[in-house]
DNA sequence: GCGACCTCATGACATCTGTCATGGAGAACT
DNA sequence: AGTTCTCCATGACAGATGTCATGAGGTCGC
């Protein structure tokens, strides 16, 4: 019997997913959690043998969970489920040891296969998303000028963005000056939006 | 008995929510799609009772389902299920006439309460979702601004807006000015972030 | 050690944006 | 008919932004 941990903020969801789950003869729902926080909590004390994550949830995400997990129970598999699947979460994911990463939209057949295939030390990503992030491509924005795109994705003006990066403002302007240019964009917010659709920042 | 239609994008969700609804003796789920469109097609041949309609779907938005279905048929009840409620879609959605407006946080005992709740007539919001709506109040911007600001939501320069709203580009200066100062943002890019939070765009 | 790269900064310049004053056309209401 | 509003436009100006040249320090691999 594979013992299940399901953390996700909806609530229809996650007593949905859990029913199917259920329904299976092998798997067992045995913990839920509304929240990052709430799941690892509840992880450190049930020692499930999978915990399938949502990747929105209203504080920790689904990676921060998952790299968390991975070092204080390595014994437990971890899975991502998402609605809006962005290939850079998707690599976050896999760089922070997660095992599956499947969007909402598979049917309850697939998230079963899946369990039982992590659990069992394999590994499956969604064919549709692995093939996103590879023509998505890396990114080739320095780690700096991935911080202040982040900050500018608020339509923050530039001086804001420079005290909340501790910069100078003229520094942060040849940073998104440079973003700018690598993403093609004719200005911050168009980058800014870019990056984040290729999952850069 | 009631008879349901279920409309998601996401398979593991319907899938779920199509197995929670099921367990109740007085509902029953008929039909099930993946998008707006087949929705509208299917509920013409099945004519359910009630409609469960997903907010975003990749065709056709949830809530111009449902206007097209109170138009066609009128016996049939719609309610709105949505991850992410902001009260603009709650709004459009009412004037749309659906009938219910739930976030996907509620539990199933609530689904179902409410399926019945529209059934017999009834309407019922999500009480927080209610609140946020009433808090953002009525839009302060006029069509026209409305226009230009989900124009500048992309982050386009503003010689684009005017192009594609057809309007010179010092008069797409002045509306967005405009509901700059109506939206108490530091630029256009702030601005329509905050209208869209507020549904007015 | 050296070259290649990133980080951070400054200054100068052209351009883009936000703001304001102004005005005409048309619709709605009194 | 007059008032008031929105819609559309123009022009002018200050300040924000994007671009470019330049340079000093740091790290990394070879």
């Amino acid at each position: 019997m594979i013992r299940i941990l399901l953390a996700d903020d909806e609530h229809l969801i996650r007593g949905a997913m859990a029913a199917l789950l259920s329904l299976e003869d092998d798997l067992e729902v045995v913990a839920q959690a509304a929240t990052g926080a709430e799941a690892l909590a509840t992880a450190r004390v049930v020692r499930p043998d999978v915990a399938v994550i949502d990747l929105q949830m209203p504080d920790l995400d689904g990676v921060s969970v998952a790299q968390s997990l991975a070092l204080e129970l390595p014994s437990c598999s971890t899975m991502i489920v998402t609605s809006h699947g962005r290939p850079g979460h998707l690599k976050r994911a896999l760089a922070a040891g997660v095992r599956g990463f499947l969007p909402k939209t598979v049917s309850s057949d697939v998230l079963a296969t899946v369990v039982r295939t992590v659990h069992t030390g394999g590994r499956y990503v969604d064919p549709a998303l692995a093939a996103e992030a590879i023509s998505a491509g890396d990114s080739p924005l320095t780690p700096r000028e991935a911080d202040v795109l982040e900050l500018a994705l608020e339509g923050a003006p530039i001086d804001e963005i420079a005290r909340r990066a501790s910069l100078s403002p003229g520094t942060v302007r040849n940073y998104l000056s440079s973003a700018v240019g690598k993403t093609g964009a004719s200005n911050r917010h168009e980058a800014a939006r870019f990056a984040r659709a290729r999952g850069w920042i």
